[in-house]
DNA sequence: CAAAGTATCTTGTAAAACTAGGTGTTTTTT
DNA sequence: AAAAAACACCTAGTTTTACAAGATACTTTG
């Protein structure tokens, strides 16, 4: 059965789906704490099977912090290299309920939907 | 509280949030029965709080046609415009099984970061 | 007869994930 | 000690797709 998928297809559609979700995801794991960036590509590889590459993260913090829902502030380690801790503003957690009241109702949208049969 | 909501910010959000999604709705909807895309837009309505433009259905329910998950046909109506009817191939069912194991699987993800703090 | 509703489609634009690079440091392996 | 891998940040260019706006044309309602 499994022949009939379309690898192509369904790639392109999970990079599709991805985008809104991932801003969603990274707001959702600064909520418990602040994180860098390096450190929230592993956070989503332990929660998700979402992959998440260097070239989006960086962009999509940036994003977020010109739309001051988080801050950024650099942390000089005792060991390693500097890291750059992003913390969630005030304005990022009330935009974050307001994102998850929309998800939460799409998903029921889609249950309902899925039990309309 | 709401005062501080960028809407700007959420109304793209929302906009890219939609990507991929749709799709699967889409496909999820034809499961039940064929439609035609004028259809397709009011029952989005009625199940989702999703708005969906017909410069954004038509395109995309021609994608679906290239990948071969819907085929399509003209019906003649008695009275009124023809209308061009959608139905879900045995290959769309294939690829829906397969979107609908990511979602879930997503789903699951999310709701064990919010559940972590 | 005009307006609103039904029904399809196209063009152009904007947004964002990703590819494919780049920089430099630290730790581990050989 | 040198090489490789991992850590940590960043940018430019490409691709995809939702949407706005507009075109077309028939039917129903006021």
């Amino acid at each position: 059965m499994n022949e009939d998928i379309n690898l192509y297809f369904i790639t392109k559609w999970k990079s599709q789906f991805k985008k809104g979700l991932l801003e969603y995801i990274i707001l959702l794991l600064l909520r418990s704490k602040p994180c860098y960036g390096y450190e929230l590509i592993s956070e989503m590889n332990q929660f998700t099977s979402l992959e998440i590459a260097e070239g989006t993260i960086y962009p999509l913090l940036n994003r977020l912090k010109k739309e001051k829902l988080v801050t950024s502030e650099w942390a000089e380690m005792d060991t390693g290299i500097p890291r750059k801790y992003y913390k969630l503003t005030d304005e990022g957690t009330a935009h974050l309920k307001v994102m998850k009241e929309y998800v939460d109702s799409l998903n029921l949208s889609i249950t309902r939907i899925l039990e309309s049969v």
